[in-house]
DNA sequence: GATCGATGCAACTCAAAGGTTGCATCAATT
DNA sequence: AATTGATGCAACCTTTGAGTTGCATCGATC
């Protein structure tokens, strides 16, 4: 189970793992933008912009939405959700093998 | 509280970005080891696997204990349970913003 | 239909990161 | 003390990724 980690979780901590796509997810958490208003907010330009919302959007980390002549971006929760479940039960092995561990240590 | 995200978890989300050290921590899992015995079993070589140790460490996923002439890596749970839970609570804030969007919609 | 603001695509630069080879060093055992 | 297996350091190569500039395109409004 804990193999499984690689397929889907190395493309979120990737996108996850980028300063300026933080700042970016903290500003769509302020409610959803288009690259351009983002680049007004951000000190890089759209296209850098663009890229970071693909990189974010290919990971399932944001959702883009159509409105008028703009494309807006949303963050999900949901993604976020899978991931630190995962993260928690990879933890929680390796706590209970480290109690282990020390069980068996002391029995000596 | 958002905005604390890029101090501390960055370089979390960094450590765990590349495929490699995921079969470095997957070994780990199985019992702790040292970079020589690790490069046993992997295709990269004692350097590589001593870089990525080093990245784990410090991101403090990982824990050095010497035992005679060789340094053990051991694997921590409790970073991951922190992230966990940061992950945990962004991506609840994310839906409840959502939600409140909807609900607004839906009173229209 | 012309205009204006928005997105999309391509080529380029630059720094960081994964990986390698080679050599030095250190500690435990004999 | 000599040896052997382990770690540590440094230089180097190569790829990836963040960021930029420039131009093309598309869609809504006037």
């Amino acid at each position: 189970m804990i193999a499984a980690a690689g397929d889907t979780l190395v493309p979120v901590f990737a996108a996850l793992a980028d300063e300026t796509r933080w700042r970016v997810l903290t500003e769509l958490g302020r409610g959803d933008a288009s690259a351009s208003a983002l680049a007004g907010r951000l000190p890089v330009t759209r296209q850098a912009i663009a890229k970071h919302l693909a990189v974010l959007a290919e990971a399932g980390l944001v959702e883009p939405v159509r409105v008028g002549r703009e494309i807006r971006y949303r963050p999900l929760g949901s993604r976020l959700d899978e991931t630190a479940r995962a993260l928690d039960a990879i933890g929680a092995e390796w706590d209970r093998r480290l109690a282990e561990v020390k069980r068996i240590a002391e029995s000596l």
